[in-house]
DNA sequence: ATCGTTACGGACCGATTGGTCAACAATATG
DNA sequence: CATATTGTTGACCAATCGGTCCGTAACGAT
């Protein structure tokens, strides 16, 4: 009935999570996404709206993908502690200098932005659930803290420290868990 | 010998601090700091040459100020126990919505200027050497993840999460220490 | 009072910002 | 094949960005 999109949404949406992970929403211009997408304007704005809308979808894809990557291995095989273990070791050896996209929004568009703001709050939410249901029962009340100490590790590693620091980080989090 | 300048840099100073660390680099227009400080753009430029050093300066003074005060905390008197609570108590009850400005330019600019970056590791390191210097020696190994811990708490408060689960954050942080 | 020097204020700059518009291209249906 | 409908393209928009320039104001030294 009428010509077909020639870009697939999906595969576009990766790429402007890894743009806006990586940038950020103000660092990241129009000129920056149609480059990053390889997509005229027109076409984005039809699909999404504006720009907002972009970032709150590129978000909601790094916790539909990234941070369920993380909640795999908190879900997964393994006891408490080899989970954690895969977890913060894997931060503190990857040490990803985008950081965490969660934190990055929570720090510069949770408080720009009522939208975004409420899908921290609920990824926040989620990933401190996911914490909860990877320790043993006994423990279940060191969750929000190893939250804490994850994201902290996150940072740290976006801010550049020596992976031996970010080691250390890990380290000192996993002798919270038995 | 010549016509004074009718402001004082130092006050100035604050008010760029609290603008950037409210706002971050891009979300302060050089109109933003304009108003902020009730100064003209030349006058601005005058004194600190560009918006970067300005950024640059607010950061310093940041680190000067408001990390002593956590200093102060972790080196002023008490056991390490009673200086941890009133650091990670004081930081969970305050729950500062604009975060801790050493993370927040940890994430949006480190990346994208060497001069920051170089500052935020120099902050990081310094922050480090407090949580150690804080420590009895045999609890020292944990001050990177007292640390990582620590900005974790900020980040989280920065997000708008309830104070009851940052008290939860702090006291599991706190059980790490004697 | 005058002069040299510096600070201040506002007009102004090109570049870039996010966003729109209308002409054109392409396709599924009749 | 014709048509209705949608996608794509590039020109275009006002507004704002960070930054500069210059005329004037205000001071200390002589």
């Amino acid at each position: 009935m009428a010509r077909p999109r020639s870009f697939d949404p999906d595969e576009t949406l990766l790429q402007l999570k890894a743009l806006f992970w990586a940038q950020g929403f103000d660092g990241a211009s129009m000129s920056d996404i149609e480059e990053a997408t390889g997509l005229n304007k027109q076409s984005l704005y039809r699909q999404w709206g504006d720009k907002r809308r972009m970032y709150l979808a590129a978000l909601q894809s790094y916790a539909r993908e990234e941070m369920t990557a993380a909640a795999k291995i908190l879900n997964g095989a393994g006891t408490p502690r080899e989970k954690m273990e895969r977890l913060f070791l894997g931060a503190a050896q990857e040490a990803d200098p985008r950081g965490c996209f969660l934190c990055n929004a929570s720090i510069d568009q949770a408080q720009a932005d009522q939208d975004t703001r409420q899908a921290v709050l609920a990824m926040m939410a989620a990933t401190l659930q996911a914490f909860e249901a990877a320790l043993p029962s006994d423990h279940k009340h060191k969750a929000a803290a190893l939250q804490a100490n994850y994201h902290g590790l996150r940072v740290m590693a976006a801010a550049g420290l020596p992976r031996e620091v970010l080691l250390n980080v890990a380290e000192g989090a996993l002798s919270q868990v038995p």
